[in-house]
DNA sequence: TGTCACACTCACCCTACATA
DNA sequence: TATGTAGGGTGAGTGTGACA
């Protein structure tokens, strides 16, 4: 098995055509037909129904086909990274600002020092927003929060066409105003709005479906943390934030804290695609954890 | 039934590699 | 360096199915 012989294999099941797969290929048909009898004899099963003139994928060889791309892509992708010229010179990475504020000033600092040649490109957003540009092309990989199982979200779906590795574990607060009573659960909250940041956001979502039993809590978005805090600090709203965003800034006295669940930041790129760059920031990020969640 | 398009077989050629 | 061998390529010939 060679990969020329998987080229011409899914050539042919893309086809379904000997003589097309064979244009396409810029070989001749006898060829085409003699590697794929080749190939078929070595795995030990019939890859195609020849049906008349038409060439069908069997169900072993619909199996093969993933493998197949899967094993060109690796191969591309081991060529590629042997090249001098493999490493690019711009490295686009996306994070929620929560995850910028707090993990990344080292990841970034250990990266330029290793790599001065390569410039990162760090773009901020929600989770769905950076998961999306993924998916785009429109940047090399992303920090995003994992929405917990329980919680039903499109976002899971995308997750399938990713590589996502955790990272990161995040402990979810709900910040309440210093004068608030403590509590157990949502119904010991004295407030009706919960100050959160973009509809994208994970943390957001999280907190969203915690107040959902108490009915009465209503979203008030807001741009960014210190906002979250300075509604909460005002005595009229709860607000929900990371532990490490939290630990970052300074309101002592004016608020309290109720932890409520522990989140997963994941580095995601697209399925396959990781590149030697990418690869050098995810070693820099295992070695600078930052704050661990506690 | 004849024609056309397609897949397959087979003979032959070329090239790379091992060996004397 | 010459020779043998294996692997992979091409092209001619053949069988088969679709279609007018």
């Amino acid at each position: 098995m060679d990969f020329t012989s998987l080229e011409i294999f899914l050539a042919v099941a893309e086809h379904a055509s000997v003589t097309r797969a064979a244009t396409a290929a810029g070989r001749a048909p006898s060829n085409v037909t003699n590697r794929v009898r080749a190939l078929e004899e070595e795995l030990g099963v019939e890859l195609f129904s020849r049906q008349g003139k038409k060439m069908t994928l069997t169900r072993d060889g619909r199996t093969f086909r993933s493998y197949a791309s899967r094993l060109l892509a690796l191969g591309k992708e081991a060529r590629d990274a042997l090249k001098p010229s493999a490493m690019p010179n711009m490295l686009r990475v996306g994070s929620m600002e929560s995850t910028a504020a707090t993990r990344l000033p080292l990841v970034l600092q250990a990266f330029n020092l290793a790599h001065p040649d390569i410039a990162v490109r760090l773009t901020m957003g929600s989770s769905e927003e950076l998961t999306r540009a993924v998916l785009a092309e429109e940047i090399d990989c992303a920090l995003i929060a994992r929405m917990p199982a329980d919680i039903v979200d499109a976002r899971s779906e995308m997750l399938d066409d990713l590589d996502a590795e955790p990272i990161y574990e995040e402990e979810v607060l709900i910040v309440l105003p210093a004068s608030h009573p403590p509590i157990t659960t949502v119904a010991d909250v004295r407030v009706t709005s919960l100050a959160a940041l973009e509809p994208g956001c994970t943390y957001r979502r999280v907190a969203e479906t915690w107040t959902r039993p108490a009915g009465s809590i209503r979203t008030t978005e807001v741009s960014s943390y210190h906002a979250i805090l300075a509604s909460v600090a005002a005595g009229d709203a709860i607000g929900v934030m990371p532990r490490s965003v939290f630990d970052l800034m300074d309101w002592p006295g004016a608020v309290r804290i109720h932890p409520l669940r522990a989140v997963q930041t994941l580095l995601v790129c697209r399925k396959g695609s990781r590149s030697p760059a990418v690869e050098i920031l995810h070693q820099a990020m295992l070695a600078n954890p930052g704050p661990s969640a506690r």
